[in-house]
DNA sequence: GCCGTTTTCGGCCCGACTGTTTTCAGTCG
């Protein structure tokens, strides 16, 4: 059985949380939560390393490097079950209640004995829970309403698309150029939690306008006014003009950027919060209207909202060595959308047109084999006839169809289509669409032969992933990239909101590598031609650059690289 | 438990908000 990162950092982050109820040193805590962060955010696996290599990894020492080896080599560590024997499994669970951590749990399981949410649920209802000292009627009332959230969703994240209707609904509520949404919205994550926005005004005179468009006020503050809207979170974050920058910054996160952001400054002499910068010897705070003074005076290079993460950014704007990320200007065709020959609603024609608008110098025309029963797919013959009509739609559109496929790649990693087919057409994406419960190996080997074939130029949607319906498979992604490497395969990064695949990390990966990256809407509808902003988005949180991207080929240097 | 061109010991990001309190603990982001 294979050990992969998320289950690593699933168990360091259990004996955080224990270690937690059992009221342990905060700063023991902090490392192994750390240290599962570092784990789950790591592009390859961590299963082959030995000790030495682990704890050269910043955030992870001898003593967690060895927990880890343990973890690869049984399962789990001795410390863990030791701990874990004397807590009570469910105990964990409340602490997925809102309002309720580590101490509340404490104290309600060793005074009440309450070792679930359903006992907290009748201690609460019984009143029992406000003769606590510390505890009261209102806490009481706080935990029914947390369970009664917690029982009514296991509230997934919004995928972008998602996210967009949400911010679509709040911002005419606010003045143009007196707010910037913020968090992991701002920095174009795949998935977003809640919805953080950053405002000028003052609270008082905006939150009637507010109010217009929540279905709820959560809460109402002087600094902040939390709302829910279209049932998702908003939090909107009142700044004097004067601070915006610092405030942005703060709001805009990741938490571990801002943390590193906080040790240069610290660094110093300074101490940095959402306010600004405080001198930590002379006292006085200096305040910045905007985030590139805020870089500026730090001595740093502007940090892109992209860059964000923690994943070695801060270092390199320190040094002034950023990388140059690929930008929509450059963005010459989307590789992968469907025509009317198969699923998708527009005729080829309309398809050139379409792309005119959009100012493309092509589409890659990928409609799906007829291996796929479900799309009325195409086989050879009306392959032949599609590409007559590329051919006449093509004299009269500037716009250039190229003439593609998007094959299936059966169970046994062989493709739907013959060889014979597939070497007429200009591009071939290949992709799964069926079995995708084969094991580790099996489903790394069907890809990579896929990647061997010589017709195929790109991997549609490598790990198959659908937002809150799928996970992705199971694949040994670092034998797919090299694999790719060495055949000159592109990877798709998928556009559609509800894949984004590959994701981020995979990208930087593919990119550190020599990977190229085709990104393709795979849009069915006019309205989805738009998703390609999600991908440029993933693709500049991989750290890709204009030269890693398909995209900014021209037409004929894009049909000269697949041939 | 992790980390280090000021440190191998003594630090570890910082503030808002709530509910419980007469000055603070806990939770959250």
């Amino acid at each position: 059985m294979d050990i992969t990162n998320r289950f690593i950092a699933e168990k360091l982050n259990l004996m955080g949380q224990l270690l937690e109820i059992r009221g342990e040193n905060v700063f023991k805590i902090r490392a192994f939560y750390r240290a599962a962060d570092v784990i789950d955010r790591m592009g390859s696996p961590v299963e082959g390393l030995d000790e030495t290599a682990l704890s050269s990894i910043s955030g992870i020492g001898k003593a967690i490097a060895a927990k880890i080896r343990e973890i690869v080599k049984t399962g789990t560590f001795e410390e863990l079950e030791e701990v874990r024997s004397g807590i009570p499994e469910p105990l964990i669970e409340l602490l997925s209640l809102e309002g309720v951590g580590p101490k509340t749990v404490s104290t309600l399981w060793k005074k009440l004995n309450v070792q679930s949410i359903d006992d907290l649920e009748r201690e609460a209802r019984n009143h029992r829970i406000r003769a606590l000292k510390g505890f009261g009627e209102k806490k009481e009332e706080g935990f029914m309403k947390a369970i009664a959230i917690h029982r009514e969703q296991s509230t997934g994240r919004m995928t972008r698309a998602e996210a967009d209707r949400v911010v679509g609904r709040v911002t005419p509520a606010l003045h143009p150029g007196t707010f910037e949404v913020a968090g992991s919205y701002r920095r174009g994550k795949s998935s977003v939690g809640d919805i953080d926005i950053v405002l000028s005004e003052s609270a008082s005179s905006i939150n009637p306008d507010l109010r217009r468009v929540a279905d709820e006020i959560i809460d109402v503050g002087e600094k902040k006014t939390s709302l829910k809207v279209l049932g998702r979170r908003v939090d909107v974050r009142f700044s004097r003009p004067g601070q915006f920058g610092s405030m942005l910054l703060y709001l805009t996160g990741s938490k571990a950027f801002n943390i590193k952001l906080r040790e240069i400054a610290i660094g110093k002499g300074y101490k940095l919060n959402e306010y600004g910068i405080e001198d930590r010897s002379r006292g006085g705070l200096r305040e910045f209207a905007t985030e590139e003074e805020l870089f500026s005076f730090l001595g740093m290079d502007y940090v892109v909202p992209e860059l964000r993460e923690d994943w070695g950014e801060v270092e390199r704007a320190v040094a002034h060595t950023l990388p140059e990320l690929v930008t929509d200007r450059e963005i010459r065709g989307d590789l992968h959308v469907h025509s009317s020959w198969t699923d998708g609603k527009l005729s080829l024609p309309e398809l050139a047109q379409a792309g005119d608008e959009k100012g493309y110098e092509y589409l890659l025309c990928s409609d799906h084999s007829a291996t796929l029963g479900i799309s009325h797919g195409l086989d050879e013959k009306s392959l032949k006839s599609q590409a007559h009509e590329v051919e006449l739609v093509n004299r009269a559109s500037s716009c250039q169809i190229i003439h593609g496929i998007e094959v299936d790649i059966m169970a046994d990693g062989s493709l739907g289509l013959e060889s014979r087919a597939l070497a007429e057409l200009d591009l071939v994406i290949a992709s799964v669409h069926s079995g995708f419960t084969q094991d580790r190996d099996v489903m790394t080997r069907r890809l990579i032969s896929a990647i061997e074939n010589e017709n195929v130029d790109i991997i549609g949607h490598p790990t198959g992933r659908i937002m809150g319906r799928r996970q992705p498979v199971a694949i040994d992604m670092d034998r797919v990239i090299d694999r790719a490497r060495e055949t000159g395969t592109a990877l798709e990064c998928n556009a559609s909101p509800h894949r984004l695949d590959l994701d981020d990390l995979h990208i930087r990966e593919a990119c550190l590598k020599g990977v190229r990256i085709a990104i393709g809407t795979d849009a069915h509808d006019p309205s989805e031609f738009g998703n390609i902003g999600y991908g440029l988005l993933i693709c500049r949180r991989g750290w890709a650059g204009p030269g890693d991207v398909l995209n900014t080929l021209h037409r004929n240097e894009l049909l000269e690289w697949a041939s």
